[in-house]
DNA sequence: TAGTGGTCTAGACCACGGA
DNA sequence: CCGTGGTCTAGACCACTAC
């Protein structure tokens, strides 16, 4: 068997994608160590190993040094998600969009937030009501909290061309965040909102964020009924 | 001003992070090509070509040939959420870890799942039902049909040592996948299984993979109540 | 301590795609 | 066309860690 020289990092990240699905190499066992791949293919180590890297990343192996590279036993599902900007979910479903500013006053944290979003006690905070529409009709619900004291501006502007969560993306860079996804029954207000029933289940998604620890902003994002996060793998 | 030289792809990565942040390069612009920044870091181009590819998987640059390296306008909010294994996450919590096979039975596909679950119509599915327990108290409810003619073992296994996921993720590898989460009250059936009223919301995850496209298992997972799915970044 | 992956270099060629 | 990013090479040194 004569084995054809692989020398592009793709070709090379398919052949060993593909020994590890046929079983040629069994979950946990250790596979030949770079220098060795380099050699079978054909082609320089730093290729091979791009091609481990991403196989890594992708968590189809663990690699330590010393100990190698081994086939990971239960890859674990990852999925990543693209949280869209709202205006452009809306339109790519072919819809009209619009936003209104429902609520703009500086508030305290609720007690049950201070776990989420860590900001001092005399921290001035600015909480703002957001209803998005598609066509007319709800899509999303925001109600958010913004940290003044991080970002005096955002204080000042008016957000009727545009929203609150797009002038902080542009304006407010974050170096970290925290994202939860949980479902919650509409309740009183957002029953009326999306005008269902308050035992409606609706799907919400919080979101934190911060600059080097300094909390930004704390969302608490209400999607309509039947909302779906998707995402392929 | 003396430029300190960096010639670790992390360093220089956060240094481009930092002119990004500190708006030294505006949202929208070209930065300098790859070998200008080299020059001026005092490394390989290569070098520089690492640190931008991890800001572009980021998200916080665009990169075109020809066309340049942009500062992305509007940095995606991307997060990459770990699905566990059920096992381990019920352990993770402290708790004891159980399940029990429900239902097992070779069955049609309902309608509803064609569009997820492209099967074709003579297919042969096993149906299987589990319920995962931590502590005792139900933790997972688990809808899942199994592509039989995909991976006929698996209709030979007895579900109790292993479960049907662990199974699969340890024998049938696959190579794509379709992750969906939404929100659904209880109903019925799941509000008996939770001792929680029927309007009860639940979070629930759909999860379909295939192995170069002969679909493998569609699965519906309904959580107990009050679950929450969390990701930093 | 020795073996393995992780990284850096200097140079080269190539592929894409804007002008 | 031709500039830019994308990739490959051969070699070197380093960092981590299992033994």
């Amino acid at each position: 068997m004569t084995v054809r020289e692989l020398n592009s990092w793709t070709e090379i990240r398919e052949e060993l994608h593909r020994r590890i699905n046929d079983r040629i190499w069994q979950p946990g066992e250790t596979i030949p160590g770079e220098a060795d791949l380099a050699e079978e293919f054909g082609c320089a180590r730093t290729t091979v190993s791009r091609a481990l890297r991403a196989l890594a990343e992708a968590g189809l192996v663990t690699r330590r040094r010393k100990a190698g590279t081994r086939v990971a036993v239960n890859p674990p599902h990852k999925a990543t998600f693209t949280i869209p900007i709202i205006r452009e979910e809306v339109e790519a479903r072919g819809a009209a969009y619009s936003h209104s500013l429902l609520k703009r006053v500086e508030a305290g944290l609720p007690p049950q937030l201070h776990a989420a979003f860590p900001v001092g006690e005399g921290a001035r905070l600015l909480f703002t009501e957001t209803v998005y529409f598609a066509d007319d009709r709800p899509f999303m619900f925001e109600e958010r909290y913004t940290n003044l004291d991080a970002v005096p501006e955002f204080g000042t502007i008016a957000f009727d061309l545009i929203t609150p969560n797009e002038w902080l993306v542009q304006n407010a860079p974050y170096t970290s965040g925290d994202l939860t996804c949980y479902a919650a029954n509409a309740g009183e207000r957002l029953s009326r909102f999306f005008e269902v029933a308050q035992e409606t289940p609706l799907f919400v998604m919080e979101r934190a964020t911060a600059n080097q620890k300094v909390p930004i902003t704390h969302v608490r994002m209400s999607y309509q009924p039947g909302y779906r996060l998707r995402t392929r793998f």
